[in-house]
RNA sequence: GGUCUGGUAGUUCAGUUGGUUAGAAUACCUGCCUGUCACGCAGGGGGUCGCGGGUUCGAGUCCCGUCCAGACCGCCA
């Protein structure tokens, strides 16, 4: 038997008794006459001592001789600390050393293994499976699975059955890159890897089964961001005879219950605001209300007073920042270079600060009376002592801009609290998004999302204008989960990809299977995915999702640690009946 | 595909205008230490300054190229 208890489990009323404990040693402090040793597991660290009164002086230079991460089993008898450590809930007890067993001797790791490691992310990754032992990592993963086990068993209790949907499947052109898999068995043809389950937990419900829910690995092969792997996890749902109602109702239930079990948070009614309104007042669709600085239009009170740069713009938009009329020139240069950065992409910002005393100055002075600029502060919403900053342009990038800048100063003034959450729901998008470049129109959501029936009629006419019956459920600035109410009949379905551009053969070809399916009685159906990955992150307080994964990939979609992507050799290519052309630059 | 930042000891970093033997902390090794818990004290070892080229009397430092890492834009139905 390697161990009685694991490291974290005695404490002084266990004095006495004889244990067998068994874990890495993560520190040794040798006092000369006495040598302590943190014993670590998942659990957590209990100290052994070993002392010159008690033990051999053989045991001793065996104790001091070991390694940090050897790996050891010990015997010995429970008992209690002279000294003790509130800090340790094994702190008022010791485990006096009889006899040590070296399981594994260890190499001296990369980096160390405590809460505060001097390893740098690319180490870190490349050893994962030692990081992985540091306490910061272990509790994401622990946090992780607690947030798993709270969705599936909520969902689980609503009636929601989980089934898994198949990894190999098809490639379709829309929407992200697939993933491809190339088959022996079929020479010269390729599976895709899923970028959802979506097509799939549609025909779950044509097959009846009600009410879905699958925690399931998507893949997406587009670029990688700090928010993005090429491998994620999804909570996917879905359900029939349902309207858009019922499913954000359920779903809200569902983050309330999350926010209840894992912060005590009490949260109801997320507040519900249309695209639009969310464009017009954030200038995005995901937007963070922890704090205000809403979006103002101020084209009326800035225009025709013989600022040309104003004049000539579609859109001059303003936001109130509060308490930053003390920025100082050189902060307020500093914000400007900011949004000129090409990332931002803005050709200039105009400032004006709402003094304490009630005074207003603005870098247009030249242009605007003191009494216009009181109007910018009323429409804003400025009091004395904020700064009021203002963008203009083309309605699109301006508004997108301003919402870089929101964000940007929210950071900095120290707005975006990850202790606070603030969800809302984004209803009402658009079904279509035109794409500069082709002119052609895509389905924002997905090709299988539900015009509003009131708007199927401006299909033809105004294909920009029609509305969906799609939803996003938005939590601290981030998208954490959306979805639809679906297609659920072949005419519409057919019409949906003509509108997309698909010739009848093509959509035949690549959802005929869907189609026909929709020919079988299918139900009215709807859901929602939510982004696992994300929401572990956001709920546990932090930005980066790769610290909520157990082997994340690196910027370049690299496994640093097992070195993947990788090539293969000629003789399983050969099999695959693939030849490789010349790798390009 | 693009923009930016970085690469110096096992690790995290500093390194002045281009100038003598490239430093600190930590980790590691040795010794000391009668209750440590980020133990303490003393000593020691440890460097292809990512790689290639160039400028120069002289390059960690400047220039060009390249590789790697990170952040962002494009992209992500």
């Amino acid at each position: 038997m390697y161990r009685t208890h694991h490291c974290g489990a005695l404490r002084l009323e266990d004095k006495g008794k004889t244990v067998t404990l068994s874990g890495w040693v993560s520190r040794s402090r040798d006092k000369g006459f006495m040598v302590w040793i943190d014993l670590r597991d998942r659990y957590g660290i209990t100290q052994l001592v070993l002392d010159s009164e008690r033990c051999s002086p053989e045991l001793i230079e065996q104790a001091r001789d070991l390694g940090r991460e050897t790996v050891i089993q010990v015997n010995g008898q429970v008992v209690e600390r002279d000294a003790k450590n509130d800090a340790l809930p094994t702190g008022a007890i010791e485990v006096l050393v009889a006899s040590i067993e070296v399981l594994n001797e260890a190499k001296l790791p990369p980096f160390t293994i405590e809460d505060q490691t001097d390893g740098g992310d690319e180490l870190r990754m490349k050893y994962r499976y030692l990081d992985i032992r540091r306490n910061p990592v272990k509790n994401n993963l622990i946090f992780r699975h607690k947030v798993s086990m709270l969705v599936r068993n909520y969902l689980s209790d609503q009636g929601f059955l989980e089934v898994e949907t198949p990894y190999l499947i098809k490639s379709t052109p829309e929407g992200a890159r697939d993933f491809v898999v190339p088959s022996r068995m079929n020479a010269g043809q390729f599976y895709a890897l899923p970028q959802s389950p979506q097509t799939f937990k549609q025909l779950l419900m044509v097959g009846g089964m009600d009410k879905y829910f699958q925690i399931v690995k998507c893949f997406r092969d587009e670029d990688l961001r700090a928010d993005r792997q090429p491998e994620f996890t999804q909570i996917d749902c879905e359900m029939s005879f349902i309207t858009q109602e019922d499913i954000l109702n359920t779903f809200e239930g569902l983050t309330v219950h999350l926010l209840h079990e894992i912060h005590g948070v009490e949260k109801k009614a997320f507040p519900r605001i249309s695209y639009d309104e969310a464009m017009e007042r954030f200038g995005n669709d995901k937007p963070d209300i922890r704090f205000g600085m809403e979006l103002t239009r101020l084209n009326a009170l800035a225009q025709h007073k013989d600022f040309q740069v104003f004049n000539s713009a579609e859109y001059v938009v303003g936001i109130a920042v509060p308490g930053a009329a003390v920025f100082t020139r050189k902060d307020i240069d500093g914000l400007i270079d900011w949004v000129k950065r090409p990332q931002i992409g803005a050709k200039g910002m105009v400032y004006a600060r709402y003094n304490e005393d009630g005074s207003l100055k603005s870098s247009v002075d030249k242009f605007y009376s003191e009494e216009d600029l009181k109007k910018w502060a009323e429409a804003t919403g400025a009091q004395p002592g904020d700064l009021i900053c203002v963008l203009s342009g083309e309605l699109g990038s301006t508004r997108s801009q301003m919402s870089a800048l929101r964000m940007e100063l929210a950071t900095r003034l120290g707005l975006r609290d990850p202790k606070v959450f603030a969800p809302l729901w984004v209803v009402d998008f658009p079904l279509l998004e035109k794409d500069e470049e082709s002119g052609r129109y895509y389905a924002m959501h997905h090709p299988f999302t539900a015009p509003k029936p009131q708007d199927i009629k401006l299909l033809d006419t105004d294909p920009g204008a029609v509305r969906a019956n799609a939803y996003d459920l938005v939590l601290n600035g981030n998208e954490i989960g959306g979805g639809s109410i679906r297609i659920h009949d072949r005419p519409t379905q057919e019409l949906m990809f003509k509108h997309l551009g698909f010739t009848p053969e093509e959509a035949r070809n690549q959802f005929g299977f869907l189609m026909d399916a929709f020919e079988y009685g299918a139900p009215p159906h709807g859901g929602i995915a939510f982004g696992l990955d994300r929401l572990v992150a956001i709920l546990g307080g932090a930005e980066t999702i790769r610290d909520f994964i157990a082997f994340p990939k690196n910027n370049s979609g690299r496994d640093v640690m097992i070195d993947a992507p990788a090539a293969i050799d000629q003789e399983q290519l050969d099999e695959l009946n693939l030849n490789l052309n010349p790798i390009k630059e």
